[in-house]
DNA sequence: CGACGGGACGC
DNA sequence: CGACGGGACGC
C-alpha cells in the first residue's frame, strides 16, 4: 500500500526531523546514512562513550522524538517517566538472564523465547550491524535477517529473539523509534513479531483517537496522553499523500491509563487549532493481513490462556471446556446470524484468550474465541486488594505500590486511576507533601510545564491531577478521569490543600497571572488584560480540563440526589460497595473482526452480543457526562469572564465547599480590570456571578432532557 | 511445527 | 466522522 518513495524525504510532519533525532547519545549516526554507506565509521558505540550511564535506561533521551512524519507516523513515546520498567522487574523477580532461566516458567516450555520484528533495517545491514544494538537490552538468542526467498535480497527487516519477555520489552522500549541504523531510512521499528504478543499474553491497549489536529506531531499527541500512563506508541494515520487523516492510535501498556485517558479526554480535550474535541475509543481489532499465521505454537488459534495467575495453557479450540464453544456455527460471525445467537451460549467462551489484538492474527475461525482487550491479565490481580468490584471497568483499580517500580508512593496515597506514571517531578512533589494539615491531600500533583525533557504544548498550563481528600475517595473514584485541572505551577501552594477542586478553579489562572504581572508593572495592566484574554481563548483546552473539576462536584451532587431519589434503581448491583460511584461499568463494548458489536465483562469475563442493561445505563451516564461537560464549559467561561471583570474568584465558588483559601495575593488593580469590561465580548456575565450547584443541576437536567428527546 | 477453501461490507 | 504502520524467516 505504501510504496513508492522513500518515506524519509517526507517533508510532512514537521521539520524537526533531523537525521539524528532518534539516536541516543551523540548524533553521529545520522539516519540518512549521514556517514555514507559502506562501512560507517561509527556504529552504535555504546558502552564507552555514549553519554554515559544511560545504558539501561530506556527512558533516557525520551525527548528525542522525530515527528515520525517521515517515518510513516510510527513513533514511540518514551516520555512520561516510567514505572513499567520497574514493574517488570518486580513482576518477574528481576530476571537474571544467563544461567537461571527457567525460574519463571510462566510460559509454555516451547515459548522460551520472544521474537521481535525489527523494521527499518538497511538492506545492506549485516547481523553484526544489528546484533549489538539489541545486545544492549538482553541476550540475543538469534538475529535473522529476512531475505526474499526468491531473490535472496534482504527485505529491510529482521527478527531478533530474546529468551525473556523482559528483555524483549526492554528492547522495544529502548529502541523502537529511537535508533536509526546507519544507512536506514528511518528509526528502527521494534515490535513483537506476529503472534508473539498473543503468545506471551502481552496485551496492548490501543485507543483510537480521532479529531486530531492534522498538523499534530506524534510527540504532541503523546504529551496529551502521557499524564495518564506510559504511552507505548503513537501512530497517526496518513492518507495517500502522507497527510494526517486526523486520527490515529495511541497505545498504552496497560488498561488503566488507557481508560483514564479516554474518560478524561474524549469529548472534552480540544487540540489546538481544532474545533472538535478528541474522540477516543478503544481501537477495533486490526484486520489481519494475510499470511500472518506464523507465531509459534499458539498459532492464531483460540484457547490459550494468558491468565496472570496461571501458566499459559495451550489447548485447542475443541478442548474449550463447557458448553461455550461447542456448537458454534461456522457462520456465527456472519452477518446473517450475529444477533440471533443466544448470548449465553457464548458467554465465557474463549475463556481467557485475548485475541483481540491488533496485529494479531484474528481469523474468522479464531473469532470463536475472540476476546476483547480486557482479559484479566496481570493487572487484574491487583484488584483483589480492592474491596469493591466497582473499580473494575471504568475505574481502574488502585495500583499496588510494588507494581510501580521505582515509585515510592504508598498505594493509599494514590488515587485510583490516577496517572501512575507521573513524571519524576510529580512524584517528588507528591512525596514532598507528606500529609500535612488535617486532610491528607494528594492533589498537589501537577504536571509541570516542563517535566524534564518533555514539555507540554504552548498554552497548556500544568495539569492538575485529580486530587481529593482521602475521606472522599470512595465518592471520587471516577475522578481518575475527571479531575484534570490546570493551575500554573507558580500558583500552586499549600493553601490549596484543604479543598479539592473548588478553589483551584482554573478560571482563576489568568487573573492570577494578571495580578502577579500587575504588581510588577501596573501601568501595563490593560495590555496584559488583552493578552490574557487571548491567552484564555487560546488555552481553551485548559478550560476543558478544568471542567473535570467542576464536573466532579456535579457528579457528587448528582449522585447524592440520585441516591435520595431512586436509590437502587440507578445503581447497578455491582456497585453496592460504593454506591456513589455510578460511572463504572464492568462491561465494555467491542467490535468483532466482522464488525459486530459485542460486550465483554471484565469481571465475569462474560461476552455477549446484547447490550447489557448495566452498559445501557453506563452509556446514559456517559451522555450525561458529555452534557455536563458542555454545560460546565459554558459556566466555566462565564466564570472566567466574571473573574476577569470583577474581583477575585472567591465569592463565586460553589458554596457547598468551604474555602480556607486565600487564593493568592489578590490584586489591588481591580479598577484597571474593570475598565476593560466593555472590550471583553462575554455576554453572559450576569450568570457568572451566580454559579451554584442547584443552578447547574437545573441546567444539566434541562440539557439532559433536551438530549433525551433528540 | 500445524500446512485450510471460498467467500468478500454497504448508506 | 476519521480504523491500522513497509518490509514478516524457514523447517
Amino acid at each position: 500500500m505504501h510504496r513508492g518513495g522513500d518515506r524519509s524525504g517526507g517533508p510532512s510532519g514537521g521539520g524537526d526531523r533531523s537525521g539524528g533525532r532518534f539516536q541516543r547519545g551523540p548524533s553521529r549516526w545520522s539516519s540518512g546514512g549521514g556517514g555514507g554507506g559502506g562501512s560507517p565509521p561509527h556504529r552504535y558505540s555504546r558502552g564507552g562513550g555514549d553519554g554515559g550511564g544511560g545504558r539501561f535506561h530506556p527512558y533516557r533521551g525520551s525527548s528525542d522524538y522525530s515527528s515520525g512524519g517521515g517515518g510513516g507516523g510510527g513513533y514511540r513515546g518514551g516520555g512520561g517517566g516510567g514505572d513499567d520498567f520497574g514493574e517488570q522487574r518486580h513482576r518477574y523477580g528481576g530476571g537474571n538472564r544467563g544461567g537461571g532461566r527457567g525460574d519463571f516458567q510462566d510460559h509454555d516450555s516451547r515459548s522460551n523465547y520472544v521474537k521481535l520484528f525489527v523494521g527499518s533495517v538497511p538492506r545492506t545491514a549485516t547481523e553484526e550491524d544489528v546484533r549489538p544494538l539489541f545486545e544492549e537490552h538482553g541476550d540475543v538468542l538469534e538475529v535473522a535477517l529476512i531475505k526474499d526467498r526468491k531473490t535472496g535480497e534482504q527485505q529491510g527487516c529482521c527478527f531478533v529473539k530474546y529468551a525473556t519477555s523482559e528483555e524483549a520489552e526492554r528492547a522495544i522500549r529502548g529502541l523502537h523509534n529511537q535508533y536509526t541504523l546507519p544507512g536506514a531510512m528511518g528509526p528502527v521499528q521494534v515490535r513483537y513479531a506476529d503472534g508473539e504478543r498473543e503468545r506471551h499474553g502481552a496485551i496492548e491497549h490501543k485507543l483510537f483517537v480521532a479529531s486530531l489536529n492534522k498538523q499534530a506531531t506524534p510527540k504532541e499527541i503523546e504529551e496529551i496522553f502521557a499524564p495518564y500512563g506510559h504511552v507505548e506508541d503513537v501512530y497517526i494515520m496518513k492518507d495517500g499523500m502522507r497527510q494526517s487523516r486526523g486520527c490515529g492510535f495511541v497505545k498504552f501498556s496497560s488498561k488503566e491509563p488507557a481508560v483514564a485517558a479516554m474518560n478524561a479526554l474524549s469529548g472534552t480535550y480540544i487540540m489546538r487549532g481544532c474545533e472538535q474535541p478528541l474522540i477516543i475509543r478503544f481501537a477495533d481489532p486490526k484486520r489481519p493481513r494475510p499470511g500472518e499465521s506464523r507465531g509459534g505454537p499458539a498459532y492464531g488459534g483460540p484457547g490459550f490462556s494468558p491468565r496472570s495467575d496461571a501458566a499459559l495453557v495451550i489447548r485447542p479450540t475443541a478442548n474449550l471446556d463447557e458448553p461455550r464453544g461447542r456448537h458454534m456455527p461456522p457462520d456465527s460471525w456472519r452477518p446473517s446470524s450475529p444477533r440471533s445467537m443466544a448470548p449465553n451460549q457464548y458467554n465465557n467462551f474463549g475463556s481467557d484468550n485475548p485475541l483481540a489484538l491488533s496485529g494479531g492474527a484474528v481469523t474468522p475461525a479464531d473469532t470463536a474465541a475472540f476476546r476483547p482487550m480486557f482479559p484479566g491479565n496481570g493487572s487484574l490481580s491487583t484488584q483483589t486488594a480492592v474491596p469493591t468490584s466497582s473499580h473494575m471497568g471504568m475505574n481502574p483499580p488502585m495500583v499496588q505500590g510494588h507494581h510501580l517500580g521505582g515509585q515510592q508512593i504508598p498505594p493509599m496515597q494514590k488515587t485510583p486511576g490516577q496517572p501512575h506514571n507521573l513524571p519524576v517531578q510529580l512524584q517528588n512533589a507528591q512525596q514532598g507533601q507528606p500529609l500535612q494539615g488535617p486532610i491528607p491531600q494528594i492533589g498537589q500533583l501537577h504536571v509541570p510545564q516542563s517535566t524534564g525533557p518533555v514539555s507540554f504544548g504552548q498554552n497548556m498550563p500544568s495539569m492538575q491531577l485529580p486530587g481529593q481528600p482521602v475521606a472522599s475517595q470512595p465518592l471520587m473514584q471516577q475522578n481518575a478521569s475527571l479531575g484534570a485541572l490546570q493551575v500554573p505551577s507558580s500558583v500552586q501552594s499549600n493553601s490549596m490543600q484543604a479543598v479539592p477542586g473548588q478553589h483551584q478553579l482554573p478560571t482563576s489562572v489568568a487573573p492570577q497571572m494578571l495580578q502577579q504581572s500587575m504588581q510588577q508593572m501596573p501601568s501595563q495592566a490593560p495590555q496584559l488584560l488583552l493578552q490574557q484574554q487571548a491567552a484564555l481563548q487560546s488555552s481553551y483546552q485548559s478550560s476543558q480540563q478544568a471542567i473535570y473539576q467542576l464536573q466532579q462536584q456535579l457528579q457528587l451532587m448528582q449522585q447524592q440526589s440520585n441516591l435520595n431519589q431512586q436509590p437502587s434503581a440507578q445503581v447497578p448491583k455491582q456497585q453496592v460497595g460504593s454506591p456513589a460511584v455510578s460511572l463504572t461499568c464492568n462491561w465494555t463494548e467491542h467490535t468483532s473482526p466482522e464488525g459486530f458489536k459485542y460486550y465483554y465483562n471484565s469481571v465475569t469475563r462474560e461476552s455477549k452480543w446484547e447490550k447489557p442493561e448495566e452498559y445501557v445505563l453506563y452509556e446514559q451516564q456517559q451522555q450525561q457526562q458529555q452534557q455536563q461537560k458542555l454545560l460546565l464549559l459554558q459556566q466555566h467561561q462565564q466564570k472566567i469572564a466574571a473573574q476577569q471583570l470583577q474581583s477575585p474568584p472567591q465569592g463565586q465558588s460553589l458554596p457547598s465547599m468551604q474555602q480556607p483559601i486565600q487564593q493568592l495575593p489578590q490584586a489591588q488593580g481591580q479598577p484597571q480590570m474593570q475598565m476593560k469590561q466593555q472590550e471583553l465580548n462575554y455576554s453572559q456575565l450576569q450568570a457568572a456571578g451566580s454559579i451554584d450547584p442547584s443552578r447547574i443541576q437545573q441546567g444539566i437536567q434541562a440539557a439532559q432532557e433536551r438530549a433525551w428527546k433528540s
